[in-house]
DNA sequence: CAGTTATATAACCTACCTGGCATGTTGTCC
DNA sequence: GGACAACATGCCAGGTAGGTTATATAACTG
């Protein structure tokens, strides 16, 4: 389910981690640069996205590479899909008002 | 953004609560019951939906009936979009394989 | 092997979040 | 106006989250 995904994403630094590795996978110096904060803070962001499946790591000599994965995004996007009826055509509304009033 | 609107369904009850409104609107006695809690508990996290503008109230006599509202979720939606090429076909992959190996 | 680089972890502190209970507020009915 | 019904709010306790500093770990480098 999308329960972990959406407390990953729900912090704003996170989010900014996954809008860099969006662009491309990048190893931790770079998002210490990017998010112009302390090293340790961004490895515990990371190991909450980590943990939750959000990102990947692989080890290139003493750096570890992060990537998104698709997985969570996914999710989060079938657990939405119910959701998109509230802003779908006039037709679904049509017939939300026929199943209410039969 | 939907900066505020994720914080607000981070919260697992408050994800019932979405899921139940979803359904029909409700007043707050009807949330209490189905989910099982205090009412104040259920007031608080009808706060933080309603100042995240995912649901909105309006008085019915001394009731106060919530529905969802559809914004936050589109801006779900939209912020999500650039993130489905994670996982879109493989003409995109080739695409950011050419990008990265020019 | 010693030193450096790159990252993870530990310990700690502060602040906020979420739940409970008790109480305030607003509208309805007699 | 008084009593009641439906919510909201205030206050307090417990837990957790996010940041810092200091330290541990792992992999190159000479």
């Amino acid at each position: 389910m999308a329960l972990d995904t959406l407390t990953a994403l729900a912090e704003p630094t996170r989010r900014r981690i996954c809008d860099t590795l969006r662009v491309r996978e990048c190893g931790v110096a770079e998002l210490v640069v990017a998010l112009r904060m302390s090293q340790p803070a961004v490895s515990k962001h990371l190991r909450v996205l980590r943990e939750a499946g959000v990102v990947s790591s692989r080890p290139v000599a003493q750096q570890r590479i992060y990537r998104l994965e698709p997985g969570p995004f996914q999710e989060l996007d079938a657990w939405l899909r119910p959701y998109r009826e509230l802003w779908s055509d006039s037709l679904d509304k049509l017939e939300r008002h026929l199943d209410s009033n039969p």
